[in-house]
DNA sequence: ATTTTTGCAAATCATTTGCATATAT
DNA sequence: ATATATGCAAATGATTTGCAAAAAT
């Protein structure tokens, strides 16, 4: 699974290096999501930011997770159920199997993907630009009881 | 692609083979998903309803798609943008290739997946419950132009 | 007759926005 | 110094809910 992090230092790394400025409830909000361990929702952020750091805005929380999205820092998932999640992300391109228990990702390998893809184009002559995969079921740990 | 359906009248039979109480609104929504050519959005079902059947509420369509998706007529998906739309399903299990131009899916064959879906067990003791892929791009009549 | 479904309007919830102030470069 | 980011509070928009009336079995 996603092992924890540290205090959020590659977020921040990710985002000097891409030219944007580190700023304070950048900092609150690389820790808080480099705290969590698992998918986290935007209330989850919200709330843990209320006693962490209050003081820090719901409208910044949200800029932030946008701007995290659009580095590839974060990336969102669609729960089966509906509901919105996201997850912190270590590669630039994967799929991540969730554990709809504990929450935690792991990453799922790409091979054979590619010819499941060509074989879409092949058919149909569609040309595919992106594709997402998400797996969801009870990892190991949860499995077992140890958690 | 997703040929046009008749009148909705699959779906009805669903909800009827299904014990479900076949109304009026569920028929109306039928014909307006069956109308439908690509996914659409609730906005889409209300700003149609509201000429083609003035009175059907919007929590009716609301209500309608839940039931539909709790029995697979239908499913949600979630666009790369972060929107979210639906489709009308025709088989069990399968995934859906959508075109971010016209909207409009094809179904995309499941052979190969499971091999990914063996190795994410595998290798990391995960249970697969469930999974999702989707795959964007753009479909052969509009890269022709032929729409 | 009984149970389920509907429409309406109001309530709720998450997310976005405008703007003056504060902060990072 | 200058451009960018922030917090706040208000606005927006989508979805949900309560409930009495209507429709399906």
């Amino acid at each position: 699974m996603s092992g924890r992090v540290d205090h959020g230092g590659d977020l921040l790394t990710a985002l000097a290096d891409a030219g944007i400025r580190v700023t304070e409830p950048r900092r609150a909000m690389a820790s808080l999501i480099s705290t969590r361990d698992g998918h986290f929702t935007t209330g989850d952020l919200v709330a843990a930011a209320r006693s962490a750091y209050p003081g820090l805005g719901r409208a910044t929380i949200f800029r932030a997770l946008d701007l995290f999205t659009s580095l590839g820092l974060v990336e969102r998932v669609d729960l089966p159920g509906g509901d919105h999640a996201w997850v912190a992300c270590a590669t630039a391109h994967h799929h991540h199997a969730i554990c709809t228990r504990c929450g935690r990702s792991t990453e799922v390998d790409d091979r054979g993907l590619a010819e499941i893809l060509a074989e879409v184009a092949g058919r149909s002559g569609f040309r595919v630009a992106t594709h997402r995969l998400e797996v969801f079921g009870t990892c190991a740990s949860c499995l077992t009881g140890h958690v």
